[in-house]
RNA sequence: GCGGAUGUGGUGGAAUUGGUAGACACGCUAGCCUUAGGAGCUAGUGCCGCAAGGCGUGGAGGUUCAAGUCCUCUCAUCCGUACCA
């Protein structure tokens, strides 16, 4: 008999699969669709590690099952290729990014083969070539002819060590999300010129659709946060003195009488006028030190600080003066940088009030009814809000506002690896935006990748091709520098893998109709970036008439990362975690290993890391293996190997449907854990049954075997084809395979009931299944252990549950 | 702080509408077998107890014939977020 051997049987099948193109999806076949997908590779020259290993697999189980029962599946491949690390590492090594993507993709494909995943490798799609990128450079002029690009120079979060501007997502604990390490610098604050998406334009209608998603909810929440919707009201407050006014945000219009002093950011551009000759000096040196603060700092101080302007500012609704100052601990960015405080009723204001003893006056009571608030006394917070702005609303005062924390996407980076930003800067004209057909702007070689030290990217040396003419005035010109962020790349890569060679188009249009939203999405990162940035894409595309979904992700499984066996993370620096492809090689298999990361733990969860792991799923694949291969060894030439005893039949058809059930519902439900260990439970009442029963070759035997090892098949694809195969087919088991469950297997001849006495077990009893409630009870009582506790006392109830359950309370 | 989740054997984890807690796997124990291997097979394995039986899902109450599951309080851990006016 043949061993378990998946180095020999793995390249086999991969090779095969390759050379029939089995896992090339027909885009307009007749078939129903399917697109599942994980999120794509940033590759590095490291290889996959053991969290892809886990992402690819929950998608290519999900492609597998999906086109065993009969879908056109498609499980599409691509590489994230543009951004940091490649340009990194280009200038370390002297090699130019375009050179190293040209090494280390193929070698990616190798990995990816040698996991068994089942992508269609015709249609793969690289975000650092031109045929891709002149598309997002597309989408960038598109966004812009609808008003949704814009330049504008604004502070902005600088990372020292990529020498580039960040965008809010892009910091992790006041770092670069680049340079998250111990030593790495925090970020730090420049003014910088640029680009930026209006995805603010989308808020609300992000927001309203983020809750009939059906992603995993932590990712929703986040998302709500991220966009931080707040309805208050701008009030205009008098400056004494001067013809500006000062407004403010606030969501507590109706706190207005307990207003004791005004709070701008440092930033706020009314703070040089509004400083006093006497209070000029402190002013300056204050708001000085507060921006060159980093977030990281203003976290770290507990006590509010801030400066007297010697201004004041007239409350509209009691005209009384109130005192004016400058303090970090509000923010520029948000609403209009300048707040009303009210110390009684906001701790942040509070503390402040007290570091510098200031009014504190209380106006709302324990009831939430108004008090010190002249004619609105009485009234509930929410009559009094309401009321106030709608009456500084007639004179002009107050208007209704909306308010969010998400801000508009810089998409601007003064980096050489990434798509060149389709600009021309002219003397005259400004930044003009080029037309369509000079596209792609290609990123030019070079040898030197550093920053070109100016603040602008390594573009800046590369003469010949800064210089273009002005497209609206024709005049000599130079381009913009900057590349777009990657983040605009992978904002629209789904749509690409369904036309990734169109020359004419981004995508056609009509392919896309019949093939988004994607039905399964996954990834174990970028719960607000990448997710909200494509969901704000996909909704620009339908707005642009190109696509008729408006989300770009049906399903989204937000999965956990796989850790160490204590649940601590993989170090990246340190490359502690375990390398699929030696597992892979030291001849336990992909089979083995795609099983142990499907089976360790729900999806959600993410698995831990144990050795034993792999050599105990590998062990589950042997004894398939082993079983199939004395099943195919037993005489098949003889009569009676025809037909086993109905009864036989029944009992293997039974745990072969039951499987059959669970199995599909777990993978519908993304339960993949549960579905293998009814897989495994199956196989050993296989096992079990070999011995008690005839073992022959027979229909009922057959069709058990290979219906576990369809059941098998999305998780472990090698070893099933191999044995598909064995088993007497030609075609392949992974393509329109899938069991339908005969219900009248599901059912038996007898039913087991739980007796119970005062709740407690006290017996298990097999009655027929077409016994009746008295039945049922007349057999419980007669069993011994039941009698024995019940006997001699009175019955006071009768609990029939039917089918499952009694219990006698005594 | 705030928001969200999760607490079940030595370990990862199972448990439809409340209805046999611990499926499946790892580990461990004993026995068998052999081509002595990273094997394979069989049996056992929540805790206490010789047993009958009792106890048991972070803790304390409660509802119920019956609670891992529902309610109240409480503790712990993890994740997200960071002065959002």
């Amino acid at each position: 008999m043949n061993r378990y051997n998946p180095k020999q049987i793995e390249p086999k099948w991969q090779k095969i699969w390759d050379e029939t193109n089995l896992y090339t999806t027909d885009l307009k076949s007749s078939k129903p669709k399917y697109m599942a997908m994980s999120m794509f590779n940033y590759p590095s020259g490291n290889g996959i590690h053991v969290g892809h290993a886990m992402n690819y697999t929950i998608s290519d189980v999900k492609a597998r099952f999906k086109r065993q029962q009969g879908y056109e599946s498609y499980h599409p491949v691509g590489w994230d290729s543009f951004g940091l690390p490649a340009e990194n590492y280009a200038i370390k090594a002297g090699i130019s990014p375009q050179e190293s993507m040209a090494r280390i993709i193929p070698a990616y494909h190798q990995q990816y083969k040698a996991m068994g995943w089942s992508n269609d490798w015709e249609k793969e799609v690289t975000t650092s070539t031109p045929e891709y990128y002149k598309w997002t450079q597309w989408l960038f002029v598109k966004l812009h002819e609808h008003g949704l690009a814009y330049q504008d120079s604004r502070w902005q979060w600088w990372c020292t060590k990529c020498q580039t501007v960040l965008a809010n997502e892009q910091i992790v604990d006041g770092k670069c999300w680049r340079h998250e390490g111990k030593d790495d610098p925090i970020v730090e604050k420049k003014e910088v010129k640029q680009w930026f998406f209006k995805i603010t334009d989308y808020a609300d209608e992000l927001l309203e659709a983020t809750e009939d998603l059906d992603w995993t909810e932590s990712v929703k929440l986040s998302q709500k946060n991220w966009i931080g919707k707040s309805s208050g009201a701008e009030i205009d407050f008098e400056l004494k003195g001067l013809e500006e006014k000062l407004t403010v945000y606030t969501t507590r219009a109706d706190t207005l009488h307990g207003v004791t002093f005004m709070v701008l950011a440092p930033e706020h551009h009314l703070v040089e006028k509004l400083a006093t000759k006497e209070n000029q000096q402190e002013v300056e040196r204050y708001v000085k030190q507060a921006i060159k603060k980093t977030e990281l700092e203003r976290q770290s101080e507990k006590k509010k600080t801030g400066v007297f302007s010697g201004s004041y500012a007239i409350n509209p609704i009691n005209n009384k003066q109130i005192p004016i100052y400058v303090a970090d601990y509000v923010l520029s960015g948000y609403g209009t940088g300048a707040i009303m405080a009210v110390p009684a009723h906001d701790e942040r204001d509070q503390q402040f009030a007290e570091a510098y003893d200031l009014d504190i006056v209380q106006v709302v009571n324990e009831q939430d009814k108004l008090i010190n608030s002249e004619q609105y006394n009485g009234l509930t917070v929410a009559e009094a809000t309401e009321q106030i702005v709608d009456d500084l609303a007639k004179s002009g005062k107050a208007t209704k506002k909306t308010n969010y924390k998400m801000r508009d996407w810089s998409v601007s980076r003064q980096r050489y690896w990434g798509a060149p930003i389709p600009v021309v800067n002219c003397e005259d004209c400004g930044s003009v935006v080029l037309p369509e057909d000079q596209l792609p702007v290609v990123l030019p070689e070079l040898t030197d990748f550093k920053p070109s030290g100016d603040g602008r990217s390594a573009l800046a040396r590369a003469t010949d091709w800064l210089k273009a003419d002005c497209p609206k005035c024709s005049k000599p010109a130079e381009r913009e520098t900057d590349t777009l962020d990657t983040y605009v790349c992978s904002s629209w890569y789904m749509f690409r893998y369904l036309d990734p060679h169109n020359q004419q188009m981004i995508f056609d249009s009509d392919i896309a109709n019949n093939w988004m939203p994607v039905d399964f999405y996954n990834g174990a990162d970028h719960a607000t970036a990448h997710l909200l940035y494509a969901r704000f894409i996909t909704r620009f595309l339908n707005k642009i008439g190109l696509v008729s979904t408006v989300e770009p992700f049906t399903k989204m499984l937000y999965n956990g990362k796989v850790t160490a066996k204590d649940g601590s993370a993989f170090s990246k620096t340190l490359g502690n975690g375990p390398d699929p492809l030696e597992i892979i090689n030291s001849g336990y298999g992909a089979d083995a290993l795609r099983t142990y990361l499907m089976f360790a733990a729900p999806l959600e969860f993410g698995a831990r890391w144990d050795s034993k792991g792999v050599p105990g799923t590998h062990r589950f694949l042997s004894r398939l293996w082993n079983i199939t291969e004395e099943y195919l060894s037993l005489d098949s030439s003889s009569a009676d190997s025809e037909a086993i005893p109905e009864k036989e039949s029944r009992q293997l058809l039974s745990i072969t449907h039951k499987n059959i059930k669970k199995v599909t519902e777990d993978l519908d439900a993304n339960r993949y854990n549960t579905a293998i260990s009814s897989c495994m439970e199956t196989l050993n009442n296989l096992y079990l049954l070999k011995e008690k029963i005839t073992f022959s070759r027979s229909e009922a035997w057959q069709t058990a075997l290979e219906s576990l090892i369809i059941c098998i098949a999305p998780f472990a694809p090698h070893i099933t084809e191999e044995l598909w195969q064995q088993l007497g087919h030609s075609d392949s088991i992974h393509v329109d395979h899938w069991p339908k469950v005969d219900e009248q297997y599901l059912t038996s001849d007898t039913m087991t009931i739980v007796v119970q006495v005062n709740g407690k077990l006290r017996a298990n009893i097999e009655v027929d299944s077409g016994a009746d409630q008295a039945e049922v009870i007349k057999q419980a009582k007669a069993n011994s252990n039941v009698d024995s506790f019940i006997d001699g006392k009175t019955i006071k109830k009768e609990i029939y549950i039917p089918k499952k359950l009694v219990n006698f309370v005594v």
